[in-house]
DNA sequence: CGTATTTGTTGACAGTTGTAAACTAAAAAT
DNA sequence: ATTTTTAGTTTACAACTGTCAACAAATACG
């Protein structure tokens, strides 16, 4: 299956052209990519190549041309790539990090609506405390209830 | 000044470890690691090396050895972290993102509580809709409001 | 038909990353 | 003082990344 984290920054962007194109041809992308951003036309099929390598895009063959077309929506890989980032930070840090980015992030107020709504649910069945997982929880403050180190 | 971006996954494992104990001398480092990541010590200690090279850490000589420092703190990497990570997706998605990711996160009560009085804050210069900032915002049918290309 | 254009394929190159062995110098143990 | 242990330095190497140029095949145009 197609997977966010394959995705290198230069491929992210690239998969964000195609994504709001839902797909196109190599030269319909470099038009668009054409003064907004400053890679070559080699660059962009490089990327367009080891895109498909990694099957995040499928081709279909058209002519002499390909089309080229996500296997994977934008939604899934936003998700996917955020938990990722959120996986490597410690569990127990994960809800103030969440706080500081979301005090950092414009939302529109259905944004806002949204969340609080899920917000509301959970808080039914929030835990007291989430513990932390750091691998060495020894002297970190925050983890009274830890077990010690040697 | 040290970058979180400049942090490789494991760095920044290694890292996790550092800030829990605050600083250490790589023999302690490693001692703590071993058995929960199999790591080398040659590997552990490249990692080090790098870590003090992109100026994350800095050492303080003692006798024959180095005690490995953090020069940017957990919460600071974090946020930095996170941030890149929702600077990279278009703006105008980044809330249904976090939506989706406070869902699938596990939050405790007072997490929770915290991020409602952040949202308590902004909704009242929450804009109506914010922005997308995509390079061909063409054919996103989200984002009616936009100058379409040719 | 022959040339210019389009599109795709190969090869390239330096920098980063994950992983680690080998080597060296200093210190500790015997 | 020898030997052993410890800590740090060098070297290595394949895979991945960001960037491209060069080349080849197919097509379009004059």
């Amino acid at each position: 299956m197609a997977q966010a984290q394959d995705m290198s920054t230069a491929e992210w962007e690239l998969m964000r052209v195609i994504w709001t194109m839902h797909e196109a041809g190599s030269s319909d992308i470099i038009r668009v990519i054409h003064g907004k951003k400053d890679w070559t036309e080699s660059t962009i099929k490089t990327l367009l190549r080891r895109l498909v390598n990694k099957e995040v895009l499928i081709t279909r063959k058209v002519g002499r041309k390909f089309i080229y077309q996500p296997l994977i929506s934008e939604d899934d890989a936003m998700d996917q790539m955020t938990a990722e980032t959120f996986d490597r930070l410690c569990r127990m840090k994960r809800g103030r990090a969440i706080t500081k980015l979301v005090a950092n992030t414009t939302l529109s107020k259905t944004d806002i609506q949204e969340l609080q709504q899920v917000l509301a649910e959970k808080v039914a069945t929030a835990p007291e405390k989430v513990a932390c997982d750091c691998i060495a929880p020894m002297s970190c403050e925050n983890c009274e209830g830890h077990p010690a180190m040697v």
